[in-house]
DNA sequence: CTTTTTTATTTGGTATGCCAAATATTTAGA
DNA sequence: TCTAAATATTTGGCATACCAAATAAAAAAG
């Protein structure tokens, strides 16, 4: 039996499709290396064998690049992980921010129609718990018009969408904050000198450093 | 990431437990390649590697046995085979002879609380698609001296202890009727002509078909 | 334009889990 | 008991997916 080789595989295609839409200079293998805690020349490995496979491409500049089949690979995957997220908060009722890790193993898992039985099953989701946009069984996804809550504008209000980063450290930060997809917040006061705003929803305000309010994505109420 | 080295090992583990079960004369590594379709040579290296995990034990005569550890890690994995496997049929509505590769898969998945987790979701079943008892959380297989309510005596006392159909509709209807595991109840009057049941639960005496009454077990109090 | 730093690549190595084929040992049949 | 068949074991290899360390090449800085 072959020994699961889909997981790596997998799990690069999804990585380089996340740093690919952070739109950070041109795609190497270190930035590649990092976002998977890799060796860099265990990266040049894989991603090698991912062009031979037409997963990947390589442009003029020696970027890295998914192809249309890579990209298709990579929502799909993401997919699955979202829906399995869905389920794992919405059914067997973990907190939002304990799944992650866990749907990192489910999906990888192949079957006939598993993934849309799941959807079907979990009454077609449109976002997972995080706030994020679950690709249809096409890969397609709905792009939302998100801004980060670092670009936000004093004394608008707005709706906590979803997150950046998606860390145990950074999730359990903000779920002790009581910060989740759907909390409402009024801009009260950015302080210029280290970039970090005051914040009220309901009755609390609270302080976001400019690390975190780079992470958190809202839209405009 | 580790490389899922536990799928290998509870595969042998699992199938060494059916086959001990079979009490097949002594068990040799011939049946388990037969079993798990591998080489000999190659089932040869693992059963010496489980046997410095203290997860299998050769006898005198060479026979290959699960130790305590080893069994109860076997019953661990055939637990969480079958949860996956009454998930597959009752919520996304597999049939019962497909669910087997898939669950083989989901079986490996490993996460703090997940199978209990699941297992409360799915509503305690005690039998999988297939009829077979699902192990408890420590690894026992309930030698149940469960009777069916469809056997009870009138006039006696009973717990609930379990359910023989963990469909949806029949755990629905279980649920409207208030009826779960560790209901006290008493028999109050058993109609010959259709084999129905009166029952006496608290204040509330309600009346079951045969059909629920041979799916619901209870032990005399 | 040369030096330094960063990035890419090569090389040799590891672990797991598998194989086929050769050899040794055991068991059982005659 | 002797031999044939079954079983166990050894040996040398393969693929995947990783690594560290050395070297080469490219990019940035001076």
């Amino acid at each position: 039996m072959s020994h699961f080789p889909n997981h790596s595989e997998e799990n690069y295609l999804k990585v380089i499709f996340k740093l690919q839409q952070k739109k950070l200079r041109k795609l190497n293998n270190i930035a590649i290396a990092n976002a998977l805690d890799l060796n860099p020349a265990t990266v040049l490995e894989m991603v090698r064998k991912l062009v031979k496979k037409n997963l990947l491409e390589l442009k003029e500049d020696k970027s890295i690049q998914l192809t249309e089949k890579g990209k298709k690979k990579a929502l799909l995957t993401i997919r699955r992980h979202r829906l399995w997220e869905v389920f794992l908060v919405n059914k067997l009722q973990y907190k939002w921010n304990e799944v992650h890790d866990l749907a990192e193993q489910l999906e990888h898992i192949e079957a006939k129609d598993l993934t849309d039985r799941l959807e079907t099953f979990l009454g077609h989701p449109v976002y997972d718990p995080h706030g994020d946009p679950i690709p249809d069984k096409n890969g397609k996804i709905k792009a939302h018009e998100t801004i980060a809550l670092s670009s936000a504008i004093k004394g608008k209000h707005y709706i906590v969408k979803s997150f950046a980063d998606t860390s145990d450290v950074f999730l359990d930060y903000l779920s002790q904050q009581e910060i989740k997809p759907g909390l409402k917040i009024k801009i009260v006061q950015l302080h210029e000198f280290d970039q970090s705003l005051e914040i009220l929803s309901g009755k609390k305000q609270f302080q976001l450093s400019q690390k975190v309010a780079l992470n958190i994505f809202i839209q405009p109420l």
